[in-house]
DNA sequence: TAGGCCATCTGGTCCT
DNA sequence: AGGACCAGATGGCCTA
């Protein structure tokens, strides 16, 4: 059984390199989002909205009120901007637009004030006639009022939109820091907390055992509880039949390492009995197969990186392709010239603060260790590249050359002679020195 | 057309 | 008082 050099080298590799379009439940993020198209339907979306939920809602605010409400959704034209941006309120316009209307109603309080105490004056008067009501007066709805009121929920409605956006984006970033990111193919939210989850916990059992297991056991941890199209996405991005690691559907691969499985299975098959999933896995997605013959088969067993790839010919209509290494790399990178907001975590994050506190073994879990018979010491080496490889360097991504293409760690220490706290101690310090190879 | 997912609005609650 | 957080409601988009 062909051994697997360290686990962290091949997470990044799991990165998917599909072209399909939409997300794994099927819709297209990037086609709602960044076109002009999307951007409209959207801005549609939110006054349309906003107008009938106004209209049809039993509030006493007038017409002139509902007009400007929904006109509050004041969204400027960000066709500039790409992706889910573009949906967004510009948060400066936004203020601007609040503090002028703030000013108008400050305007229009100060003129009704008069207006308001003869109203109340003339409540008094009336209630004179009808029996007095009690409790705490409610105070009638002043056109001053219904302005503060209204200036107050456009306050709170931006801030609750730049609060989800602000999620949305540490959303978005941890995306990028599990396994399967694409920009053109996103998880879904809830699957993406989900796959966050599992891959938290198959890491930090990777290093708590010191141990890397089998792809299969890999991907099943990963794929617990995640919906089918999810599960068959991951199954793309490992270049994995999605049958051979569904648990009730084990098969020989069971127990094979990472290496040797994607030697075994150079192309992404799929059963002629097996329903076509509805993304991600080969027959949907012919970028699946070709990914896989060019990764695996191409590369062997070694788990090499793979060349870039040149830009695959895309119909006009079809979404382009996010190129590996567009989508993890350029983002993750180290280099100046990418762009992503803020430093991103290394894809794998192990800062050593893991805690190993084991609870009694979970359903996941023990599922993880049922299917984990093929795990590989951690120390072993990768076997060398097939006959006529060459690793090639890609300028732009040398600092992730060495993700994947592992040189032979000479120092590396066995870890059956260390305690579970050095073997730690040591996982981390290689795999800093991985992640900051420079 | 149903269901999944999403963005947004909204009112309540808690905290500073 | 004002802001953060939350959950419910609503309606649009997309795919099966």
């Amino acid at each position: 059984m062909a051994t697997f050099p360290l686990l962290p080298s091949f997470l990044p590799f799991i990165r998917p390199q599909y072209g399909s379009t939409g997300n794994a439940n099927g819709r297209c993020h990037d086609l709602r989002h960044s076109n002009a198209e999307g951007h409209e339907a959207t801005i549609r979306t939110l006054n349309t909205n906003t107008t009938h939920r106004i209209m049809t809602k039993s509030c006493t605010e007038e017409p002139s009120m509902i007009e400007s409400q929904a006109g509050s959704a004041n969204w400027t034209d960000k066709k500039q901007k790409p992706g889910h941006e573009a949906m967004r309120q510009d948060p400066e316009n936004d203020e601007e637009e609040a503090v002028h209307r703030l000013e108008d109603a400050h305007e229009l309080e100060e003129e009704e004030e008069e207006e308001e105490e003869e109203e109340e004056e003339e409540e008094e008067g009336d209630d004179a006639s009808k029996p007095k009501r009690r409790g705490p007066k409610k105070k009638k709805m002043t056109k001053a009022r219904l302005q503060r009121f209204k200036m107050r929920r456009m306050k709170a409605n931006a801030r609750e939109r730049n609060r989800m956006h602000g999620l949305n984006d540490a959303l978005e970033s941890l995306r990028k820091v599990v396994p399967c990111y694409s920009k053109t193919q996103k998880l879904s939210k809830i699957e993406t907390l989900r796959l966050a989850k599992n891959y938290i916990w198959a890491l930090s059992e990777i290093l708590r055992s010191g141990e890397s297991p089998d792809l299969v056991s890999f991907v099943q941890a990963l794929c617990k509880g995640l919906s089918q199209p999810t599960t068959n996405l991951v199954a793309g991005c490992l270049q994995l039949n999605p049958r051979t690691f569904l648990p009730e559907q084990q098969s020989h691969a069971h127990g094979a390492s990472v290496a040797s499985y994607a030697s075994m299975h150079p192309y992404c098959y799929q059963s002629p009995g097996l329903p076509s999933p509805p993304y991600g896995a080969a027959d949907g997605a012919p970028h699946h197969a070709f990914h896989a013959k060019t990764a695996a088969h191409a590369y062997g067993s070694t788990l090499l990186l793979p060349p870039p790839p040149p830009p695959p010919p895309q119909p006009p209509s079809a979404l382009q392709a996010e190129p590996f290494y567009d989508a993890a790399l350029a983002d993750c990178a180290h280099s100046p010239a990418a762009s992503f907001d803020g430093p991103l975590s290394p894809p794998l994050s192990v800062n050593g603060n893991f805690s190993f506190k084991h609870e009694p073994p979970s359903e996941f879990e023990k599922t993880y260790h049922a299917f984990g018979g093929g795990v590989q010491p951690y120390h072993h080496h990768a076997p060398p590249p097939p006959p006529g490889h060459h690793h090639h360097h890609h300028p732009h991504h040398h600092h992730h050359a060495a993700l994947y293409d592992l040189p032979p760690m000479e120092n590396v220490v066995p870890y059956e002679g260390h305690s579970h706290h050095e073997r730690v101690v040591h996982m981390n310090a290689q795999l800093n020195a991985i992640f900051h190879d420079s």
